[in-house]
DNA sequence: AGGATCGTCTGTGTAGCACCAACCATTTAT
DNA sequence: ATAAATGGTTGGTGCTACACAGACGATCCT
């Protein structure tokens, strides 16, 4: 066995990411069972905090999840009032899902629980360059470039008792 | 632990890993598909590329599945010859899982098929930031810091790949 | 009026995975 | 030497996430 690579890999993020995202949400579930969550749940309100009042059809296919399965999460979400439905004016048939209050906030302290789960995955990474990840995962997930002022300000906002 | 940060930065990349790992999966699985690989395979061959001539329980806890699963993983894997088990000589109830030549091979050239998927999941980051994001999972996947000549050389040589 | 579309409900099937129990080979402790 | 612990394997059970399909009401667009 030659210990000679001449053909070096590829930097591919797949296998990295599927990995971290499994050990991250393992330790999410029971992190998150206190407040009623489930790790989709999360992805689900993270989404409509970037993208607020969207059609469920827009929703599912950010998700990349069949609409039908779609509903039961959202059903999840609103019984405990963190969405809310409400009719599109402009078109009846559709339904803009919205957070609500409460969805934000319970979002933000669920974000706040899960800090000890991510020093547990991201533990190899100083905090700059989990802020660092962070930016470029929101970027690649929403497509638009987080402009540093915009953090900063989301920041004072969402002072909690974290 | 009560180190709080003096900026009170909710930025979990929890749900963003999640998000986006789950988009690279579905586009994964199609891609992968006709090289006889799965998602969860590309993650077991990239950790034992990282760390090569490992135990089951190793993988199993690196990966953080069930033991009893790793088992069926391996079989799959040692199937195709993409890995072997040798018994350990220092304790031969051992299992000392190796990447062969043909996985190391095949790993590759699924990384190179999977360049279209990473495209359409990371359309959003330019090359540069793509290859900041892979060193950022990495070195928080792996533990280490990855060193940038290393990272650099490695990138010339890859080209001729794919 | 007729057809397409959005959301809902119900049901079916499959895959990933945790968990349990039993078992063999081997190592370590007594 | 015998007992106990450990690494791996096999088989089984059950749960959850999910895709997919069919049917339905409401609504929109011709």
């Amino acid at each position: 066995m030659s210990a000679q690579p001449l053909v070096p890999s590829e930097h591919r993020s797949g296998a990295l990411l599927d990995h971290l995202a499994r050990r991250m949400r393992l330790r999410s579930e029971s992190v998150l069972a206190p407040l009623g969550l489930r790790p989709r749940h999360l992805v689900a309100l993270t989404v409509l905090r970037d993208g607020d009042g969207i059609s469920q059809q827009a929703l599912a296919s950010t998700l990349e999840m069949d609409s039908t399965n779609i509903v039961g999460l959202l059903n999840d979400l609103e019984a405990k009032q963190l969405i809310e439905r409400r009719r599109s004016p402009e078109d009846r048939r559709r339904h803009v899902v919205e957070l609500t209050e409460d969805g934000a906030k319970r979002l933000n302290e669920a974000e706040c629980a899960l800090a000890g789960a991510e020093n547990e995955v991201l533990g190899a990474l100083e905090p700059a360059d989990r802020e660092r990840l962070y930016l470029l995962l929101r970027q690649a997930a929403t497509g638009t470039t987080v402009i540093c002022s915009t953090a900063i300000h989301e920041d004072e906002t969402s002072s909690d008792t974290c």
